[in-house]
DNA sequence: TACACTTACTTACGAAAAGTAACTTAATAA
DNA sequence: TTATTAAGTTACTTTTCGTAAGTAAGTGTA
């Protein structure tokens, strides 16, 4: 039998990947920096899992988390070079659902 | 506050890769047709988790199920085109692994 | 002064999914 | 007869998710 294992580093990058919500996060955060209401509410994530997931992507280098102390204050979520490096990735995963996922596929139907 | 959504064609996407393993048996099966058995020992799945995926994955048209009546029965699974396609995504996430993942953030680590 | 409101979270808890291990079925091999 | 292999399935425990309510710090309103 074939016990060939797959790339380690691969297996790491998927496993990010692989986590609910994450990828939606990081896609969401392509459009810039955002606060955590407006990714809470774009994409449809609850706050729990959200400041869960943001914390996570922020000890995997992916995301930035910057305080600004103005009143009320304002906190800012924004790609690192990291995360913004997976753009290619977003854009090969849009083109693919374009062609490949029917309308009557999609979660609102 | 802003409420733009994510395309629901995207989102659809993202919900197949971003379920546990899913991603791995997809790149796992780009090698070529390959049995259950290889498949979870190359991915690392347990049978119950393996048989799962594969189901889910046939459903959306990305993985299709072939038996060989042979003795024993052989029974292979492949990449439709719908599965095929994904490669371009694949050679994204390996190359950005490739560049942003350490040896030491692996898993084996 | 008291009360409501907003942002960015956190806590509590029941439900769903994942992980582990043992079991099954069918056929051949020793 | 017993063992082995492939391709799963079942039973059970642990982890993760989802929902809703609560919290802290500051502002605005009556």
């Amino acid at each position: 039998m074939d016990t060939s294992k797959i790339c380690p580093k691969f297996e790491k990058a998927m496993s990010i990947l692989s986590k609910r919500w994450t990828g939606l996060v990081i896609y969401q955060l392509m459009e810039g920096p955002q606060r955590f209401c407006t990714i809470e509410s774009s994409v449809g994530i609850s706050g729990r899992l959200l400041s869960d997931r943001l914390k996570h992507l922020e000890n995997e280098g992916i995301v930035k988390r910057e305080v600004f102390p103005e009143t009320p204050v304002r906190i800012e979520y924004s790609l690192t070079e990291k995360g913004k490096d997976m753009e290619p990735l977003m854009k090969e995963l849009e083109s693919w659902s374009g062609e490949w996922i029917k309308e009557e596929e999609t979660v609102e139907n």
